[in-house]
DNA sequence: CGATTTTGACCTGCGC
DNA sequence: GCGCAGGTCAAAATCG
């Protein structure tokens, strides 16, 4: 059972109010995209402890986040707090720590997913346990330096894990556009 | 022609 | 210390 029936609305226990933060994806890439509930044989296909290292969740994406902690405990694989903090410039695990970090299943047959905002590719790798390569993406504003890594599942070819890293310090642009026809509208019925 | 992707090299942490 | 795995850089290629 995948229970990843595309909900015209949004699932109830998903807070409609998370969905204006910056660091997140649009609404609507969330209607069409996010699988509610976390199966966990697809779950134990995914390098969870690289993806998610002291991160912190919000949401739906706990629920997942929260059954990935199960699978990595079930494996053994806790080896978390081991990071001592030397300059690390590039390359290599970087247990910054400190910056926000979630990941989330999407179904699609598209690895590139509009969540509203700009990506730039910056690299790709093949990861152990799938066949497919792990990509890299830094957002395109100039100021912001949120990344995310798309990943998809060997066992499951049609779900596509998401994982983003830092706070977006600037607006959605596509919900900006989307938003701007309103906002005019509002601006001009509040003269009357 | 500028922006983005591709891709191999390079760097770092970790386990043995 | 060595090798592996994962993350990033940067030059070249490609795209719009």
């Amino acid at each position: 059972m995948e229970g990843g029936e595309e909900a015209p609305q949004l699932p109830p226990h998903i807070n409609p109010s998370y969905l204006f933060t910056p660091s997140l994806p649009s609404s609507s890439f969330l209607h069409q995209n996010l699988i509610t509930s976390a199966e966990p044989q697809n779950l134990a296909d995914i390098d969870w402890v690289s993806l998610l290292s002291g991160q912190t969740v919000f949401g739906e994406h706990k629920l997942i986040a929260e059954s990935a902690a199960s699978v990595i405990a079930q494996n053994g694989a806790e080896n978390d707090n081991k990071g001592n903090n030397k300059d690390k410039r590039r390359g290599g695990r970087m247990k910054k720590a400190t910056r926000p970090r979630f990941a989330f299943q999407t179904r699609s047959a598209d690895d590139i997913l509009d969540d509203g905002y700009r990506w730039r590719k910056y690299g790709q790798k093949a990861v152990k346990n799938s066949v497919y390569p792990r990509s890299y993406y830094r957002c395109t504003h100039h100021t912001c330096n949120v990344k995310k890594q798309v990943q998809r599942l060997s066992k499951d070819t049609s779900i596509v894990v998401t994982t983003y890293e830092g706070i977006h310090n600037h607006p959605c642009e596509k919900l900006m556009e989307t938003l701007s026809p309103l906002l005019k509208q509002m601006q001009f019925l509040s003269r009357f």
